[in-house]
DNA sequence: TAACCTGATGTTAGCGATAACATATCGGAC
DNA sequence: GTCCGATATGTTATCGCTAACATCAGGTTA
């Protein structure tokens, strides 16, 4: 490791490894090292003389500011952990990009991991973003394992808890209840005169949100009345293949169902498809919907039945709480959700 | 948020404010704060007796490791800057995965941003990385403004670009050439027996990777005597929108276009529901060709032709390179795609 | 028994920045 | 002319950890 920085000061040379640190930059301009920090962090409470001097040194040397010392010295740790079950996922994908650009104007940097909806593989990472130190820790869902409630309570970072809602919410929740979106697809189908209902989800032993749609799909058809809902449980993760195959399976069975509701877009989709190669019209023969409202599911011909989660929403609400504490004393932010109606389950007859 | 972790531990509580340090973990085991470092970071250099009591003693206080201050210290800085254009995607959100995957078997952190295709905010965004000080700066695609380059003669963090070939390249390239994808899909549709062709690409004054495959794709049937395809440019970015708007575009034009190569699976699906929509036979009246082999064009009817990028291994040749300095002096490494010929461009006739 | 390893643990001195405090410097009020 | 306060800059002491070196047993070897 390079340890000599010995600097000859008068021939003022660059340090042959590493950065080039503020203090070199403060030398280069004949000035303390604390005045260098300063005219970067304040620029309005330093005089124009020394700013200039400053800013000449820093480009001559192409000095590029250390957050890392920085952050120990004492200086806010500008950084935002991030847990999502999956990077694939478009919706996980919103949020970040919400969430990315809320923290970017404020010169936070995001630092993400996925767990693959595995718990195990969540309480390690969220050890492993803890000990970079950031300004708070976001997961998605609220059911975790007990490490990780074991080991927040080790930290003073603040939990930030996003894409679900807990009944008794330990944290920050903001996100919507998973539970209404289940019925609210029920009460839409059957208010469309559909009666033979349908649930296909996947992953749902692991996906708690999947779980929770599905249940409140199930019991809202069950208190309008309609026969208690077929359940197709699909143990992979959502993929179109697997929707068609969730299709066929559906279409199989007796009594036939009229109206089938999947827990992803992208089962749906494949659904419409299987539909499609086998000649079955949709929503004649069979209606359709899903979750998430992909962009592709408003254009499928006939048009596909989602509901829309406030992905963005949840990004760019969870940036700001990150800064916000009065907003991180609040329990529970739910956002809703918006049921949109499509072609593919236009009303009966 | 519950503080009140007191630990009446004998005598010594636990520091009111802030996070429990090693020292805390020391003292508390009964040895020097160097030790305890030992015993975590090289547990087979220390007795077992030591290791015991530093291990008892970090549960006890809920020690979360501190990698800034380890960072200051000396040891690697185990975090990775990353700049993709948009998370939105799926290809990136793919590569991705990969890399954290990497980079995670091995403790290191995945630090990123998107610069939503827009010069300006990569070089602003590549800065904030670069102050975290991370062991290697990835950045997405091989042109760059002057900035960046700038910015990284002055530190020693080595830069990966990934997701193209530069000609010439002045660091470690990992990705493929999107001019030779370009120009196997028009040979894929000569052969299939397509004369009339026609690219369309959305956000191509951006996106040069996007530019690249339609300049090659128009070379390419120039080359095998083809008349000049025609090309419909969309000024955004690429949606299933878009793609249904790029379709009528070139249904309306005389002479008719036989066979349509895009930019990006997004717009072929499109492309696929707006003939649905006609009642335009694919491929009888249109052949249709994408580029991504995203999941669900596989599974459409009829299916999309498309082309595979090496997503995943993209992102995982990339976290092995930043450990791999051997790999990361190779200037290029070209892990070439597949073409997938489906249903949409089956032979005329 | 002294000189010499060898392996385990302790001590010291930073890493590069910033908070907190100390010290100019200047103009104006008396 | 002296004293004051306001503003601008410099000094010192950390932040929590680890590299490098120092120390100290306990067992060899001659």
């Amino acid at each position: 490791m390079a340890r000599h920085s010995a600097q000859i000061a008068g021939a003022k040379g660059r340090r042959s490894a590493g950065h080039v640190t503020l203090a070199d930059v403060a030398r280069l301009a004949g000035v303390a090292t604390m005045s260098a920090s300063r005219a970067l962090r304040m620029p309005g409470e330093v005089s124009p003389e020394l700013r200039r001097r400053v800013q000449r040194a820093i480009e001559q040397l192409g000095y590029v500011r250390n957050r890392v010392a920085g952050g120990l010295a004492g200086a806010a740790n500008d950084m935002v952990g991030v847990i999502v079950p999956s990077m694939h996922n478009a919706f996980f994908s919103a949020t970040l990009e919400a969430l990315a650009r809320e923290l970017e104007s404020r010169g936070v940097g995001l630092l993400v991991a996925n767990s693959g909806y595995d718990a195990r593989k969540e309480s390690d990472l969220a050890y492993a973003l803890l000990s970079w130190r950031p300004r708070a820790l976001v997961l998605t869902g609220v059911d975790h394992s007990a490490k990780v409630l074991h080991l927040m309570r080790g930290v003073s970072t603040p939990l930030i808890e996003m894409w679900d809602l807990s009944p008794r919410p330990a944290t920050l929740n903001i996100g919507f209840s998973h539970r209404e979106v289940g019925k609210a697809v029920a009460r839409h189908f059957a208010s469309a005169g559909y009666r033979k209902l349908a649930f296909a989800g996947a992953n749902m032993q692991l996906d708690r949100r999947a779980r929770q749609r599905c249940a409140g799909f199930v019991a809202e058809a069950l208190r309008l009345g309609l026969q208690r809902p077929r359940v197709v449980e699909i143990e992979q993760r959502a993929e179109v293949g697997r929707g068609r195959e969730a299709a066929a399976e559906l279409l199989r069975g007796t009594p036939a169902v009229q109206a089938a509701a999947f827990s992803n877009d992208v089962l749906a989709l494949g659904a419409l498809f299987e539909c499609q190669a086998r000649g079955i019209a949709v929503p004649g023969r069979l209606a359709l919907a899903g979750f998430g409202d992909l962009d592709v599911v408003a254009q499928t011909v006939p048009s596909i039945t989602s509901v829309a989660p406030p992905s963005a929403e949840i990004g760019r609400l969870v940036g700001q709480a990150v800064f916000d504490k009065q907003l991180r004393d609040r329990r529970a932010i739910d956002l809703g959700f918006h049921l949109i109606a499509r072609a593919s389950s236009a009303p009966r007859r």
